[in-house]
DNA sequence: TGTTAGCACTCGTCATCTCCGAGTGCTAAT
DNA sequence: ATTAGCACTCGGAGATGACGAGTGCTAACA
């Protein structure tokens, strides 16, 4: 395609992140050298090949899907940060974080006050964590906390209540038999078959400890659970390019969002409602980037927005916070996380 | 105050709640045994006595929040839930709660569901709860994880990772150290100054012990950080009747909500924005319920909405919840949460 | 042949105007 | 004390028209 025609189309398509409305030909001339009659001929034909549009006869012209997409994969100029601006992201981290949540949380309301859109964080699946201790602790009268703790870090507990006394002999029977068959699985392989096999070899004790191995079964598939949050959706209140009810809802309806920012993704993306049948807000656009823990996918930090949100200025923004976290997550956990592993089977 | 009169207000209430738009005195007449001029006559003395306003000359009468207040206070009439009413509202909670919070989630959905507005809710701050369990167990090479238990049931744990190794007896003094000065010990008596006299009791130890030593303290502010969570705010979109910016940002902003649902409540209550500095979203209103968990405060669950919302129908909503909580966490629970308590020490 | 000035035309926006009717307050009759 | 009747008010919906931004087309130009 023709380089001035390529240079019209990023005009319009800039100029229409700023204003949101139609872009006509005379607001194009300041960004290329040609009367308006000349931009006027080549916007018919960006329209005939399918990347402008015209909401009506007289109006100017708006990027399409196509346009946009050619836009942010092709044309164009993505911000460089300054160091200026890298210190003040960095500023709004925190110094030292308590938790990856905690840091996780902090990059996403960061993401969500400089942009004025909406950001979400999602954790990966721990596929491939290990469970690295399971311990049975007592806590009362009939009350034990079961302590959960796997090779990425994450660390779980679940108070159970039992109906019936037990020896101290039946919770350390109990206690061993998960130190031997459960601590160094994969936290996938943890199924109804090996409850089963807890539950025979449990024999007679079985009645007395039920609470106990449910009460393992849901601690062990909250770790599979994957959890979504939102900051800023009120952001998007304000923004009249699509309907807020419609994204007020998607944001609110946590399995739809969950099935959607699935962490498959290898590296940044940007993705129109159009393009997807889960995300199907009319006008409205995705910006999604994975962080990385121990050199794994860990989860992924993304931005809600409209289509005509400022990508330039706004990826850059996405690419360093979730490089920022992979880094903070990296130094906190030393090598890798899998060491945690090798330190107590060793 | 006039019997006539009060019928007026209340029928003037009631179709203002259904309609949403300013009641005339033709469409009281099907509520009072009156003609409009008549109807007319006690409307004005209504609205001189602070009851009513007209939006301009030519309009109907709405309520005014004095008008409001009366209503809720004495004049509506309270549905009865009728047995199978009850069945459905149980029927929207889990049958077997595996925890609090996952009880009172489902109740609040349930209420934001029913009434399509916002339902909250906020846990009470356990400032009676005594601490009683604390220990450190090790998690992997210069990790460890410390576990708190209150006498409320409450647990929760952060993992620490250690600069330098620390030897056994390091350890063993540490731990046994915090079981005798910290476990029996209410929540809210663990201070700096508590602090201070750990790091003077360990001596050398404390520059290896310090990331678990400032791990505890962040631990034991977790317990006492009240959280409040929102569930259907985006039923609130499609209510014209106020600024939808307004009531999203004050639902986002945790700080504020938990300032405002405080749970010195003794029982239900219904709140108009005018009525309160904190809750500032005019025409806006807030129903909160306490629920007890062994006799005392555990939380307050709450709904929010416009002005115009159906007391009448939703109060009982919230209170048999409310009501259905305490029962629900108490017979979970035995006796008392104390017991958790006693036990230990004994 | 590509570019540009000029021009007639389109069409959405905004302000103005009018009409309608719901609802009122007042007055006089019951 | 209540009510029927009536003149009056005023917001809202629709109609109208001026304005102007933007277009496509044509003809002149380099």
């Amino acid at each position: 395609m023709d380089s001035r025609k390529l240079k019209i189309l990023t005009a319009v398509v800039d100029e229409y992140i700023v204003s949101g409305e139609p872009v006509g030909s005379k607001a194009i001339m300041s960004h290329v050298k040609a009367s308006s009659a000349t931009i006027r001929n080549e916007m018919a034909e960006l329209e005939k090949q399918g990347y402008l549009e015209q909401p009506h006869t007289s109006a100017g012209r708006i990027p399409t899907y196509n346009g946009f997409r050619l836009y942010v994969d092709s044309l164009m100029e993505k911000n460089q940060l300054s160091d200026d601006e890298k210190r003040r992201l960095d500023a709004m981290l925190p110094e030292s974080a308590q938790s990856e949540e905690e840091l996780v949380k902090s990059a996403s309301l960061a993401l969500a006050e400089l942009t004025k859109c909406a950001a979400v964080v999602a954790n990966s699946m721990p596929k491939f964590s290990l469970i690295t201790k399971v311990e049975v602790i007592p806590a009362g009268k009939r009350m034990y906390v079961i302590l959960m703790i796997t090779s990425n870090g994450t660390i779980k507990n679940k108070v159970c209540r039992l109906e019936f006394d037990i020896s101290d002999e039946q919770l350390e029977f109990f206690d061993s038999y998960l130190r031997s068959n459960l601590e160094g699985i994969p936290i996938d392989e943890i199924t109804e078959e090996l409850f089963d096999n807890i539950k025979t070899a449990m024999g007679t004790y079985m009645m007395s400890l039920a609470p106990l191995v449910s009460g393992l079964l849901q601690l062990s598939m909250e770790f599979t659970a994957q959890e979504v949050s939102v900051s800023g959706a009120s952001n998007l209140l304000t923004c009249k390019d699509f309907n807020q009810n419609e994204i007020i809802s998607f944001l609110d309806n946590q399995k739809e969002l969950t099935a959607f920012i699935n962490d498959s993704f290898s590296g940044l993306q940007v993705m129109f409602s159009k393009e997807n049948d889960s995300f199907v807000i009319h006008n409205s656009s995705m910006i999604t980037a994975p962080f990385k823990k121990g050199g794994r996918n860990a989860g992924t930090l993304g931005l809600i927005g409209p289509m005509r949100i400022d990508y330039a200025k706004f990826i850059p923004y996405l690419e360093y916070f979730s490089q920022r976290i992979t880094d903070l997550l990296s130094e906190n956990d030393g090598d890798s996380a899998e060491d945690i592993q090798t330190d107590i089977d060793g």
